[in-house]
DNA sequence: ATGAAAGCGCTAACAT
DNA sequence: ATGTTAGCGCTTTCAT
């Protein structure tokens, strides 16, 4: 025989069905020999629920589905800490899917994550159309972190990027720093490129371009942070003695590296996300989208100082 | 009205519900116009099949659960790629869970993965105590990755550390290092300390407790990898001129750091697993248990030099 | 090739 | 406080 099923646990307990059903869910309303007697049965035949069955019956199935684009991704590990956080406060589980980097199997693993009927889902990062989205939020309670969707239906959690360019070069330029430039290696161009080239910054791909002239650089990405430190370093250039630097995104291993950084905190998108996701849930479709923006936190660590 | 069955897709293609449920599944003794009419009905109405009622009648889920410590491990985001990749060869779907770094968490994210009753599930480095997980593979097919159980019914694959320490003293020596030291940063001590005490290899905790001696070092922990180099280049001592380094595991930007290191290939580890527990899902529990353990890979990058 | 009917394990409304 | 019963949406024999 398989698993044992509310039924096994009814007949050996001596009760019914339905009150085995009411013990394991906690009710109030169930004379305490009774539940114990219930509560040694499940154990003796260590029983559990069946998800399957509960969700299909129950129609909630207590499941918010989260969906990263890369488990490689150390914000986007911060950005589920959060989740995570924030979940404990109401009662669901969480289960995650990946896309593993191609928008593809981004919208095959939302699929998988929509089959199971999930009380919500919230998107990391999604590099998928607005439109498949969109159709997801018909479906499902939807949250997204870190896109910004235009949607009747979304909550969208976003970092403040403009801000966090200008915080950076005024951090630098405060430190009597003139010559900056932007460094973004990475695969795609980072979204803060713009916002680095609307403030006047030189914005190179590799270590070697940037310019012998600049006293401090701005490094996107959370990947390539602390990797922008090392190859100053063994380009032979001191840092901060000749070249500042802060690093956009929460790189691992920035506090141990000790590397300046600013950044919106990701686990607090996250914690946000989690809750518009849950006030959704509870409320139904009727409430209306929240778009929140937070603003980043600068870290100042060893790696900058006055020019 | 919430999402459609298949009921109203019967309804709207003029057929019977377990016609579409053939087609659904995509069997081959359905006539094509049927199918074309059924394919089209579901589009229309936006039909997606529940899971929840579709793995309750089946008896199985199409779900395999993957647990991970914690998301902030680049080895085991690696060492989902690997799952993935090969759990694609199979009709199933990765779900995975986190116990984020508190063994306790991780039993009860494990709890929740058996509840949906899984087809499957993979234990990445697990934390929690051998006998939750010797409870867990009795109800359901389990594969350990990273950590090796003596049991009848769990397949375990992991990696040869003392293959690893010995290949990485034996690649620092032949470049003529005599003084060698080991650098174990992170909360917990690594399981790879003792093999380097054993193979007489001083263990630091900090970069700073270095003997300056050492003219290499073996730095241990993904996390902390690309830490060590950063330490040791702030500290003022060239890599690899003044001392050679090399990092066990697999640190995110490794590669682009140029940093030479040693592990099992955790993509690799990954992908042997999904195997092992794909065959015994296929083959029922009556498969012994296998026990795969995976030689260390070097990759010599700019970290390494003669001394 | 297609349809009818019996569950899968559970919840929830109702009855007692 | 406890039992009865009707589904939830689907798969799966078994007829036809």
């Amino acid at each position: 025989m398989g698993h044992p099923t509310l039924e096994d646990v009814a007949a050996r307990a001596g009760v019914s069905r339905a009150l085995v059903s009411l013990v394991m869910r906690g009710s109030p309303k169930v004379a305490e020999p009774r539940r114990k007697a219930v509560l040694e049965a499940a154990r003796e035949l260590g029983y559990r629920p069946n998800m399957m069955a509960r969700g299909l019956a129950a129609g909630r199935t207590g499941i918010v589905g989260v969906l990263l684009p890369d488990l490689h991704d150390p914000g986007c590990a911060a950005v589920h800490d959060g989740l995570a956080d924030e979940a404990a406060h109401g009662d669901v589980r969480l289960l995650a899917t990946t896309g593993r980097g191609r928008p593809a199997r981004e919208l095959a693993a939302l699929n998988d994550l929509l089959d199971l009927r999930p009380d919500g889902v919230v998107l990391c990062g999604p590099r998928i159309a607005a439109a498949d989205i969109e159709r997801a939020a018909a479906g499902c309670p939807a949250a997204v972190v870190g896109r910004s969707l235009r949607s009747t239906r979304v909550d969208c959690v976003t970092g403040d990027d403009t801000a966090a360019v200008e915080q950076a070069i005024a951090h630098l330029a405060e430190l009597g720093h003139r010559g900056m430039a932007c460094l973004d290696v990475g695969a795609r161009p980072s979204p803060l490129r713009g916002a680095c080239e609307a403030a006047g910054l030189t914005v190179v791909t590799a270590p070697e371009e940037l310019p012998r002239a600049a006293t401090a650089v701005l490094a996107l990405g959370d990947t390539t942070g602390t990797t922008a430190l090392t190859a100053l370093l063994r380009a032979g250039r001191r840092v901060p003695e000749d070249v500042s630097l802060i690093v956009h995104g929460t790189p691992p291993g920035a506090e141990a590296a000790q590397v300046t950084t600013i950044a919106p905190p990701p686990a607090e998108l996250g914690r946000l996300a989690m809750a518009a996701l849950l006030s959704r849930v509870k409320d139904g479709p009727s409430a209306k989208p929240q778009r929140l923006t937070v603003p980043p936190r600068l870290d100042i660590r060893t790696t900058t100082a006055p020019a």
